[in-house]
DNA sequence: CATTGTCTCGACAACGTTGTCAGGCTCCCG
DNA sequence: CGGGAGCCTGACAACGTTGTCGAGACAATG
């Protein structure tokens, strides 16, 4: 910038006012300055900039998701850059990967470098860390699982419907015996899909068999382990709830394997790619991903402008999406 | 940092020297100050450091992708992050969906932001705009189509070989009407897929027919609708190569849609989800989209740690894992 | 005991930018 | 022709941190 006032000459405050497009700056001098910062193909320093200026705003974002790589987190991370595009915002992103050190530590980071505010799907049971920086006033909107221990807003789908509408269903269609295969237990979406999943078995009147209960399939490997088990024991299931997307595909798999597909009833939750192709075919209950992402970062941007209401916890609907597979039925159909 | 300073009766400066481990304190002052900055949960201002620091390393990159939310993308940025997280250093990153412009805007921002180095997936086919902040000493590193105008490293793999592998495959069993679709004819990977396959047609001495070959397909909508109009015309072609993910898609939606997966010979290039478990199944050549990632972000690292070698251009192999599709034996099988 | 060296520590300036404020100019009015 | 208002412009300090340098304390050396 000094540069660029020095072959105008004009003074350092002058670039910055015509850079900044201030009014009251003389047309000739907006057009000498402009020239000369083009000629020196000058970019003002924004670290600098924000380091100064007195709302201290980096224009920027913090994401702190599963995994980058996974349809579902890339899916959110989208929908987040489109809202943070609109406000000329860029995006940092990490993935935690699950592990409660490294959503602080990335979290931390970003808190480091100034983000203006933070989008958090936290892997934790604890985020009481971060009250400190959210009293300090950097917004923070937690995703598709609530904060623990911590007053702050939050997206969130209905598992619990959304589980319970898939077992219904299944139910409808005849089956007595669904098994239930579940990620990680102390993951909140988990639970609450599990809860959902025990709600329909018993007001159904379901005598409930805990051999039908599998958690804690942390990759598709052991979805699909885990389904061949149950369908080559004793007493198998008819039917089986998928409570999350890598475990449906792991059952996908097994099913096929044992070229059962016509057989079983499958009903999983949230989205798989290509799920119009794969066999067997297979019915799920969808949540607008896009929907949640924008949603959690309108807050974060209504926070950020300035908006002081109270903490907010907002639930969007899912829907079951029936192709064919949660439609076989049961011993018991009517 | 002043109110660590102050609570714990020392200077400024030995309190950044606290922070950053520097030697020659005593250790009682370092205890002193430690817990001051517990006490007050002080969190060091990364961008006010970089901005006097030395070499001026903001411990961040940019990186400019296609689309966050595809699959190529999203698994370049997590093999990028996790080196780039070897390092400390936190990403930012962007979609362009091909449009040039927004290419540039993207990762102008991301250079106002001081960013130590930038990974390019470029859309426009003119990079020299970055020729000035290159020279400047910001290193670049461009993944999966070259830079054109602009010396630079780059990290692309074996697209030509690839598609010539993948269309002799499908001579060799047979085929002699072989249809082309393609992505966008601009793209560097499509052009090159595009010549891989007219090389191994004309090695075969067989004669092009234009009609097969479709360009432009931007979707996998406008894929399926393609490969649809071409399998229902007058003298259809008996195999198909999709060059490109979602072409592949569409193109296996157009062929179960005819209700033709076991009488057309597909492959595809680039990887796609559940690809074991679609029908019909598919023949992929397959590139190792980590690897990828991996090679440009250490390229990228050894240029910001000061190397200066001369610029780079790193090819990486693909490989054809067949599926029972691209098998299927055409007319003039042996 | 004087001198030298080493080890800690702090004062000060600087990174590139913007907020504040004062000064100079022009114009218009009385 | 004096003076007040309004418009441009620049000097200066400041944002939160680190590089430089010098001062003071103390030990080792002759």
């Amino acid at each position: 910038m000094r540069d660029v006032a020095a072959l105008s000459g004009v003074s350092l405050k002058t670039v910055s006012r015509v850079v900044n497009l201030e009014p009251g700056v003389s047309a000739d001098l907006v057009e000498r300055v402009q020239t000369a910062a083009a000629a020196l193909q000058f970019r003002p320093n924004l670290t600098a900039s924000s380091l100064r200026r007195s709302d201290g705003r980096t224009q920027t974002i913090g994401l702190v998701l599963e995994n980058i790589a996974n349809p579902y987190s890339s899916a959110l991370h989208r929908a987040i850059e489109d809202v943070a595009r609109s406000h000329e915002v860029v995006v940092f992103a990490g993935s935690v990967d699950e592990d409660p050190a490294r959503e602080r530590e990335l979290a931390g980071t970003f808190l480091a470098r100034q983000v203006d505010g933070l989008i958090v799907v936290p892997a934790g049971a604890d985020q009481s860390y971060l009250a400190h920086e959210l009293r300090a006033g950097t917004p923070m909107v937690f995703v598709d699982r609530p904060p623990n221990l911590l007053d702050a807003d939050a997206v969130t789908t209905d598992n619990f419907a959304g589980a319970r509408d898939a077992v219904r269903h299944l139910i409808a269609h005849g089956h007595r015996r669904i098994a239930y295969l579940g990620d990680l237990s102390s993951i909140f979406t988990a639970e609450q899909r599990l809860n959902g999943y025990l709600d329909a078995l018993e007001r159904a009147g379901i005598v409930l068999d805990a051999d039908l209960i599998w958690q804690n399939l942390r990759s598709s490997d052991h979805a699909q382990t885990a389904i061949i088990e149950l369908l080559t024991a004793a007493e198998p299931p008819t039917a089986v709830f998928a409570s999350q997307n890598l475990v449906t595909i792991g059952a996908v798999r097994g099913i096929a394997a044992l070229g059962k597909q016509f057989e079983i009833a499958l009903v999983g939750f949230d989205d798989i790619p290509l799920a119009d192709l794969v066999s067997p075919r297979v019915s799920l209950v969808i949540q607008d991903v896009h929907a949640l992402g924008a949603a959690a970062a309108e807050l974060l941007f209504d926070r950020i402008n300035g908006s002081d209401l109270p903490t907010q916890r907002i639930t969007l609907p899912v829907h079951l999406v029936t192709a064919g597979s949660g439609e076989i039925t049961g011993p018991f159909a009517a």
